[in-house]
RNA sequence: GCUGAUGUGGUGGAACGGUAUACACGUUGGACUUAAAAUCCAAUGGCCUUAGGCCUUGUGGGUUCGAAUCCCACCAUCAGCACCA
């Protein structure tokens, strides 16, 4: 045969398998379902080696479960919204949406060279108005259950532009854009009730899914549920009270001081007449620290109010401090400090001169004087062992304390999250519309569902002006309330891409599904998604949001399962070839054009298969690309060795042997170790004169789902006249597993001495085998004037003397 | 600091508590070539001159007949989060 040259056979495959339509996806009841899936990717402009990385082996596994007989259904489409298509708009003055487009359309060509069985007539794209359309609509059932709302938060605020900053548009505490100095301000936006779910997001135990632990701990840490009390202290001197949260009330007996956040509301409330001026001067210059400042800034400042507060524990007036370290978003927006048992208290007491007590509770510890923050730290320890609060919401000796305390009516029982809700409005052009109508009768009204979409105005001007780009197209801004009739303005904010994604596999069943934003009956067959590849970087945003859009859905009983995905795999990432992040600037990149032009489709496929585990990150290899090279024209020269002949007992069992090892290693997502097997079978193979048509049947059958064009042009050659890619998985013959040889390890005192090879009719019987194990020179000289004190046998195994 | 993960040849990496280093790259030697490339064959963890033996999975302990694997402590790296009361 000639030579294997990928570049022809590749290209006439690829576009075969289109005009015959053989990766088109078609309902079969007869076949399991199998919905495989791979996050969605961003519409960049180009497709590079992580999208390769990203894709190759979620299809290696779609090819095989389908098989293996399943009904598979691997769609995949464009998360099209989003922050880098306004920017190269701004920056070159190409509309998103065309930019967008036409990336699109370079995206889904480059995508075709990779060969893989994605069926795009399910493709959906986000930012397309049928799809936005049920963003909307699923907008508008949240805003009536309560679950969008309008609220507060405290934000980077330019007061030139009149508008929110994100953290990294704010450049040493001004504004990237004008230079302003950049200040807190609370400001209304939109937001996603996500705490609502906080609760039915933590995974339990047993996982309910089969998620990655990393992820689970992960998403429950971020949730940060915990139990604690809000305890209101008495005010000396005034009717005023404090309010305070705390998780360890059981510390309390030591605490000696109160402090509040600067935006806490009661803080001029509770400052005494002589503190006023000193205490409005530092909350004005708090006020101007962006968050990323007071977080940078680790040392501590704070200010007296001159108030103090009753401890009922122990009756200590404790004096009240404003602070900045204290969290607005936290608990009350107000701590209790208890410095003999906090490094952060610790710190603050120190600095400015606080008492330092310590409490004993129970047997452990004893009083002394604190001296440092490792003291602190040792004695933090004992008093509630994190290790006694495994699987325990609260130490028995905290909720004891809690008990008392709202026995006695000192305060009450509090959960808090770290999760906060979920803040959806962006003052951005290239998102969905929210589908609100500011009446200034009626208020907030949403657009009625007949209505939607709200399409997103193709004119508009995008620039940067401080006001959201929606607000400068007066004509699309002004609108008909729809309860009053009278002049009313649009919500020109848009939704956070995160929202698209967060359902957007369900709209795939049937991205032109018209009656509402997936069709239900679909939904019962083919989800949950069986297998949802993708990133670690979503482990708290993207996969956490759509969980939640899960649990949304099911109140609405608009779907029955709980978790939309049964199993999630991470991938690892592709480093440039020094060990770095690829990037333009470092020079580092590949780019896999260059490669599938050098080696061909299959050659990069089985690369990223093979070099490392799935979820490893690793540098790309140029010089193992080749060795992966050489396989497949291995596998190609060895079709000129094929012909009639008997295959030994050897042979069966290696075939066999290695069809069960590739099966199961790709069950396990474990493709690196699939292919090493097949290689092994190459290199038996090779060794061989004469290769039978059943062997190489089988051995490029296990290789399709990986090499999917050289294997479809060997089968071709074979007389087939069907795809390989339709055929089904090769059956493994238990009969042939057994070998009939054994080899046997012969231990003394746990040291490898020999093996023995022994007939697998003797395999139980331990007296045999130590028979023929002493019958080793090399056992022999080990034993030598030494007793048997005990034997180990482990069945076909080992044999384990110990004398 | 917290949480999670990882640590095995020159490199990427294999190994249900049971022959550590599969598979591949690289390197070295050989065959074929006038020569090179390609291809094929062989060797390839370290140490001891060899038969043979000793050591070796980040470090130190432990459990076990037997540990890369399980337990404890430490060190290092990576990722995410981080003044969370």
């Amino acid at each position: 045969m000639k030579k294997y040259l990928p570049v022809e056979v590749e290209n006439k495959w690829q576009r075969t398998w289109r005009e015959q339509g053989v990766n088109k996806f078609s309902l079969d009841s007869s076949k399991e379902k199998f919905y495989n899936l791979v996050e969605l990717p961003y519409p960049s402009g180009d497709l590079h080696i992580g999208h390769w990385f990203a894709f190759v082996p979620p299809d290696v596994m779609a090819r095989f479960k389908r098989m293996q007989g399943l009904n598979v259904f691997f769609p995949n489409g464009f998360d099209a919204f989003g922050l880098p298509a306004e920017n190269a708009a701004i920056k070159r003055g190409i509309h998103p949406k065309d930019w967008t487009m036409s990336n699109i359309e370079t995206m889904t060509k480059q995508f075709q060279t990779m060969g893989t069985m994605i069926d795009w007539d399910h493709q959906a794209i986000t930012c397309l108005p049928e799809y936005y359309k049920w963003n909307q609509w699923i907008f508008n059932r949240m805003f009536e259950k309560g679950i969008a709302y309008r609220g507060k938060t405290l934000s980077n605020w330019c007061p030139k532009d009149k508008t929110v900053l994100a953290n990294e548009h704010v450049e040493s505490g001004k504004c990237w854009r004008c230079g302003t100095e950049v200040i807190q301000k609370e400001v209304e936006q939109w937001f996603l009730k996500i705490t609502a779910y906080a609760d039915q997001l933590i995974w339990k135990e047993p996982p309910q899914a089969d998620w990655p632990a990393s992820v689970r701990d992960g998403q429950n840490n971020w949730i940060g549920k915990k139990t604690g009390i809000n305890i209101t202290y008495n005010i000396e001197g005034s009717d005023e009270t404090v309010e305070v949260f705390t998780t360890r009330p059981d510390t309390n007996f030591g605490a000696t001081f109160i402090a509040l956040a600067p935006e806490h509301p009661k803080a001029l409330a509770i400052t005494t007449k002589d503190n006023k001026a000193s205490v409005k001067a530092y909350l004005e210059k708090s006020k101007k620290k962006t968050e990323l400042e007071r977080k940078e800034n680790k040392e501590k400042t704070g200010i007296f109010t001159g108030s103090y507060a009753i401890n009922p524990l122990t009756n200590f007036k404790m004096p009240i401090w404003i602070a900045d370290f204290v969290l607005i978003n936290f608990g009350t927006g107000a701590l209790v400090g208890v410095p003999g048992h906090d490094k952060t208290d610790f710190e603050f007491a120190q600095k400015f001169g606080l008492e330092i007590k310590r409490v004993v509770v129970g047997k452990d510890g004893d009083e002394g004087e604190i001296k440092d923050i490792k003291q602190v730290q040792e004695q933090e320890g004992k008093i509630v062992n994190s290790d006694f609060l495994n699987g325990l919401d609260i130490h028995p000796a905290t909720k004891k304390i809690m008990d008392y305390m709202e026995e006695k009516g000192y305060g009450k029982r509090e959960v808090e999250y770290h999760i906060h809700d979920w803040s959806i409005s962006r003052q951005r052009y290239w998102g969905t519309p929210v589908p609100i109508i500011h009446c200034p009768n009626c208020g907030m009204i949403p657009v009625p569902d007949k209505d939607l979409p709200v399409e997103l105005p193709y004119e508009v001007d995008f620039t940067p002006t401080g006001e959201p780009p929606l607000a400068s197209n007066k004509e699309w801004l002004k609108v008909k309330c729809p309860k009053c009739q009278g002049e009313a303005k649009r919500d020109a904010e848009t939704l956070d891409t995160f929202f698209d994604s967060s359902w957007y596999f369900l709209r795939y069943l049937d991205p032109h599904f018209d009656n509402g934003p997936f069709d239900p009956e679909l939904a019962k067959i083919l989800m949950p998604l069986d297998i949802y590849f993708g990133g670690s970087e979503h482990t708290l945003g993207h996969t956490l949001y759509a969980r939640f859009f899960t649990k949304f859905f099911k109140d609405l009983k608009m779907v029955e399962y709980d978790e939309f995905a049964k199993v999630r795999v991470q991938h690892g990432v592709v480093l440039g070839p020094d060990g770095n992040r690829m990037s333009k600037s470092r020079g580092n990149v590949i780019n896999p054009d260059d490669v599938v032009k050098e080696y061909g489709t299959d050659t990069v496929r089985l690369y990223l298969s093979f070099m490392m585990p799935y979820d490893a990150t690793a540098p790309w290899s140029p010089g193992a690309i080749s060795g992966i090279y050489r396989f497949l024209t291995r596998i190609w020269q060895l079709y000129d060795k094929m012909t009639k002949v008997e295959l030994s007992k050897e042979d069966l069992t290696v075939m066999n042997q290695t069809i069960k090892k590739v099966t199961q290693e790709i069950n396990e997502v474990k493709f690196n170790t699939a292919v090493a097997a097949i290689m092994s079978w190459l290199n038996h193979l090779s060794r061989k004169d004469k290769v039978s048509k059943n062997e190489y049947k089988n051995l490029i059958l296990v290789l399709a789902p990986f090499a999917p064009h050289i294997t479809e042009e060997l089968w071709q050659r074979l007389g087939e006249k069907e795809s390989i890619h339709l055929q089904s998985w090769p059956k493994v013959d238990e009969k042939y597993l057994q070998t009939e040889q054994v080899s046997i390890v012969i231990q003394v005192n746990g040291k490898v001495r020999d093996t023995i090879n022994l007939s697998i009719d003797i395999l139980n019987n331990q007296s045999d085998i130590l028979k023929k194990a002493l019958e080793s020179t090399k056992v022999q000289k080990f034993l030598q004037g030494k007793e048997i004190k005990k034997t180990i046998y482990a069945k076909g195994k080992v044999l384990s003397l110990v004398v």
